[in-house]
DNA sequence: ATCATATATCTGTGATCACAGATATAAAAT
DNA sequence: ATTTTATATCTGTGATCACAGATATATGAT
């Protein structure tokens, strides 16, 4: 055996992807706020690399509808209307309840351990009395990407990612300064059941759970009123 | 009233959209064969563009997964493994089964109308001895963009089309050369079942017909054995 | 004729410059 | 002091060059 052997095919790693993934952590984070701006320069400054990568992260998150370029060649990450927030939502309810229901039938073992590893971590920092806004929406993503991963669809996953970079923004960017006392509550009982679904194999519950889960966190959105009214957007 | 009422507010078109939609256009129309290499230079000479454009519109193109880079450094139009197309056969069935259910239940007289126009047109280009491959691809696909254009969901609208983009040359490419006897009919029975169910307004019967429409589809292509067995793709 | 080596050519990637349009700032006029 | 005009600066876009890795072709030796 040689050192040769020890080594990973190791993937080619261009800047644009480095770059293109770093912005899109930072997005689906929440530390970019809905209708903030930004500029290609200043991010290759701040990043230390030329434009050329940046560009090139940027036309792509553009192509998802992560980022927007106005009419006068301004770059901000999109505000985003009701309406859209709505069919989001009913989206999601489709994608992620077609992905929970299929892999709570073929969940492993090793799998569901894991899942409710990240349901305890959540549930833990939740009771606290001043929860950590960045490890929530962390471990939250953690254990709903958790399930999902379990359909084994690969291509599921990708749309499932898509959807989340455009609601990162609004859905986090309020979870990052605290929850609310009511949101917290319902935010568990709905996990709390979804875990409990998925030890038991029903799909049919887990897929309820999940698209409750979704639907409550979606209403308050609505409610708090940090969408537009009209549709500026496409 | 001058005339600068009658100006369009002409939306920027830059070249790399340009570019992106006339390759997107080679893609879905079945006119570049999976497995085909392409080259980033030769592409802008036969446009008469520098490398730039072509370069964007291909990268936006590799992010969805519509190109596929080789470790190589080689750009091709990507082969598909039987288990990759069963899963987006799957996701299909799923996002356009819903649009069409959506759509059935709020269509307006006029929709229904052009409908049917695409309909009449499919049909009667199918029943001659020796149809058009191309047109009955364009026929077909305005047949199925006009119903889910329907739905009112123009992100659904988006996801549609990225599945189409990724299975556009699968399914395609063969139709381009004169499509089979028994394809022909069951494609012709599936369409006249989804505009009938549309006309009764039954949102169930349409999405039953449409799901129908795909899945004869796709088991065609999986029999012939266009798709490779290993899945060499991420 | 066959195989090894070397050269030429092709690939995508990154950096840099030039350009036009838009915005903000500064200067000058009223 | 206020409004207008001019200047400077910032924006994304496109073209061009340089570079390293991969492939094909040609050259050389055996």
């Amino acid at each position: 055996m040689t050192v040769t052997d020890l080594l990973t095919p190791l993937k080619r790693q261009t800047l644009s992807v480095v770059v293109y993934e770093q912005i899109k952590e930072l997005l689906i984070s929440g530390r970019m706020m809905p209708g903030e701006h930004i500029s290609l320069r200043s991010m290759a400054d701040a990043l230390g690399v030329s434009v050329m990568p940046v560009r090139e992260a940027v036309q792509r998150l553009t192509a998802e509808q992560a980022l927007q370029l106005t009419p006068n060649r301004t770059l901000q990450v999109p505000l985003m209307s009701v309406s859209q927030f709505r069919e989001i939502t009913g989206i999601r309810k489709n994608l992620e309840g077609l992905a929970t229901a299929t892999a709570t039938e073929c969940f492993k073992k090793e799998e569901i351990r894991q899942i409710v590893l990240w349901h305890d971590n959540f549930t833990e920092e939740m009771k606290k009395e001043t929860p950590d806004g960045a490890r929530l929406i962390s471990l939250n993503k953690e254990l709903h990407f958790a399930i999902y991963r379990g359909a084994c669809m690969p291509m599921m996953m990708q749309l499932i990612e898509a959807m989340w970079l455009r609601i990162g923004p609004i859905l986090n960017y309020d979870m990052r300064s605290g929850p609310s006392r009511e949101g917290r509550r319902t935010a568990l009982v709905h996990h709390a059941s979804m875990v409990d679904a998925i030890l038991r194999k029903d799909s049919e519950a887990a897929r309820h759970a999940l698209e409750a889960d979704i639907q409550s966190a979606a209403d308050f959105i609505v409610s708090v009123g940090v969408l537009v009214s009209a549709d500026d957007s496409p």
